[in-house]
DNA sequence: GGGTTCTGCCAAAACGATTTGGCACCTGCC
DNA sequence: GGCAGGTGCCAAATCGTTTTGGCAGAACCC
């Protein structure tokens, strides 16, 4: 199952290969007869020719590949999107995605690494699967590299991460926009960029409101649904309740609805939710469907491409502080947010 | 900054480069003087030498690399089980993926192709992102191709799918054996294969247990959160209720859940619930946690890769029948089903 | 000692593209 | 006619491997 090459084009077209290359590549300042190269571009396209990429980025020292290096694909679904703009991205260069992921096990990292060395990449995203601070591995000094969803303590990677303490604050702001003066803040207690982002805006948005800051209605817990059941329960109970919850991430918003339904309040009759990440599976099958601000994962993995162009373009001074890019966190507005009850 | 290669490694050993590739690649029926092969080793080692692949492919005519073509990544969490299995599976065969996707569009589907072709990958893996019957494009004969997640009427791909059967019998009977009799069966409207593939096994499983089966406790709806409600009102609004249901999925589970609450019932203490995908966001963030069955997305990913390996391998004679592998769906047991109520 | 067999290594030809450095022919001009 | 300059094409080298088909020299045998 022999594939046709330039060779078999230049033959059939009664030309050389150099010429064939020639047009194919619309090379510059080379004096090509139009009637030759109509001649070699409809031959090509009848033996339906491809050009071997292999051959191709053996000769120029480009395979036209990047690799995607990620800690876990798999707990997420936000992977996906991060994935698709990164490829999208990627093929509108001309560049496939090479996946791998690394289970967080540094020393099939270093494989893994060397593996795609070996493909000759032409870069390498570094992605995280939630927003952190990582330590690259060394070897990654040596081919262009962007972190995603990811930053590093080091300013020679360039990197692209979600603006999370905008999110708090438009998450925040969509509450006071409806009315809400007494706003509680369902978080959680990791010690990762989300969580002191999102507070201070949180923080941010009260300020500008002119609304004091009041630590008791701030309650951190577990980030799942468990965990936001307990802090809603906790917030929910005081005297003076809230009328509105800022929750972490949808999974604590879940269960802040379920605290709401065990207290016999309505959403978002009595109480307006507002959650954060949106992942749809639960935002969107909630009761009343859950608004919540997006974490941009296309965009991030579209900008992490064009950043890595940027570097690969570049001829780098090493070591030279590069972007670090922040992404905006846009507002979905759904169904859980409404004006506050009447007193 | 050049990388070392193998004519490096040669000099620095005294060698010539047939040597070093004979040493590296371990060739049989070469003799080799153990000591030679021991420098050999060492120097290439302390030059840091990784083998150039696309130096390599192009003379092997084998780029060790595999397409994964997928229809729409992103939409679903089990988009990143799928490839992970695919990917381990591959990386322990020395390949390494090349994810590509179409969001269903024919023409983008064509070019994606090309690419691959282009890059010379040793096979495709097409897959889709829930189990369906695909049209396979022309282009995927001419380079060994398995069907992930899908099924072709065309005998000459082989394809890995999950046994849509025997997990519905699974889950009917998980509600059989906790002594349940009247079990609603809360299903969805697609023509797809898990539609009927679960019915089948609701009704075989209520057979096996001697129960007849009633066209009264089967309700369809829409698959979401709000289809399963619907339809688990209408089956829990009957004079005569089941005392358990069973989902076609976990959203609809979660439409069921609220329709339960709505009436006064509690899982599983009155209504025992089970669902399908194991979709971990919602499963587990439930209250009280959804038992449910999983689809074998990794078992799949990783047999895929099997299968691919193996058509790589045999020459094949063309449009010969191939291997349509189907998998276990296994039980997840989490805390939705009980005994039924006494009455 | 001379032939034969082993041992251990190597030179050179691929693989399929791109790129460098021409070369042959034509045209125009004096 | 001779020369300069332009036009359109091509031969050969190159990228980094693998593989084929040896070839020297040592060891063995009689």
């Amino acid at each position: 199952m022999k594939r046709v090459g330039i060779k078999d084009v230049a033959a059939a077209a009664g030309v050389s290969a150099t010429t064939v290359s020639h047009i194919l590549n619309a090379v510059e300042g080379k004096r090509i007869n139009p009637d030759t190269r109509q001649l070699v571009l409809e031959t090509a396209e009848r033996l339906g020719y491809l050009p071997n990429n292999l051959a191709r980025g053996l000769r120029l020292s480009r395979s036209y590949t990047v690799g995607f290096l990620s800690d876990e694909i798999a707990t997420t679904p936000h992977a996906g999107l991060i994935i698709k703009g990164a490829q999208e991205a990627a093929a509108e260069l001309g560049l496939l995605l090479l996946m791998l992921n690394t289970g967080n096990d540094r020393e099939l990292e270093q494989k893994e690494i060397d593996l795609l060395l070996q493909h000759r990449v032409d870069g390498i995203l570094y992605a995280s699967m939630y927003h952190r601070t990582v330590e690259v591995p060394e070897q990654l000094r040596s081919v262009p590299t962007v972190l995603l969803d990811a930053r590093s303590d080091d300013p020679a990677f360039p990197s692209v991460v979600p603006d999370e303490e905008q999110g708090g604050r438009t998450a925040t702001r969509e509450l006071l926009d409806h009315g809400h003066r007494r706003i509680g803040f369902v978080t959680n207690s990791d010690d990762i960029p989300a969580t002191s982002g999102r507070l201070a805006g949180y923080r941010g948005a009260l300020a500008e409101a002119g609304i004091g800051f009041d630590a008791a209605l701030v309650s951190a817990d577990l980030s799942d649904a468990q965990g936001g059941y307990r802090a809603a329960r906790r917030l929910l109970g005081t005297a003076h309740r809230p009328t509105a919850l800022f929750c972490f991430n949808d999974r604590m918003a879940m269960g802040a609805y379920r605290a709401a339904a065990e207290l016999g309040l309505t959403v978002p009759g009595d109480l307006s939710v507002i959650g954060f990440d949106n992942q749809e599976l639960i935002s969107e099958n909630l009761f009343p469907a859950l608004s919540t601000v997006a974490l941009p994962h296309y965009e991030m993995g579209a900008r992490a491409i064009a950043q890595l162009q940027a570097v690969i373009d570049a001829p780098e001074p090493a070591g030279a502080p590069r972007s670090q890019e922040t992404l905006h966190c846009p507002l979905v507005p759904r169904d859980s947010v409404a004006p506050p009850p009447r007193l």
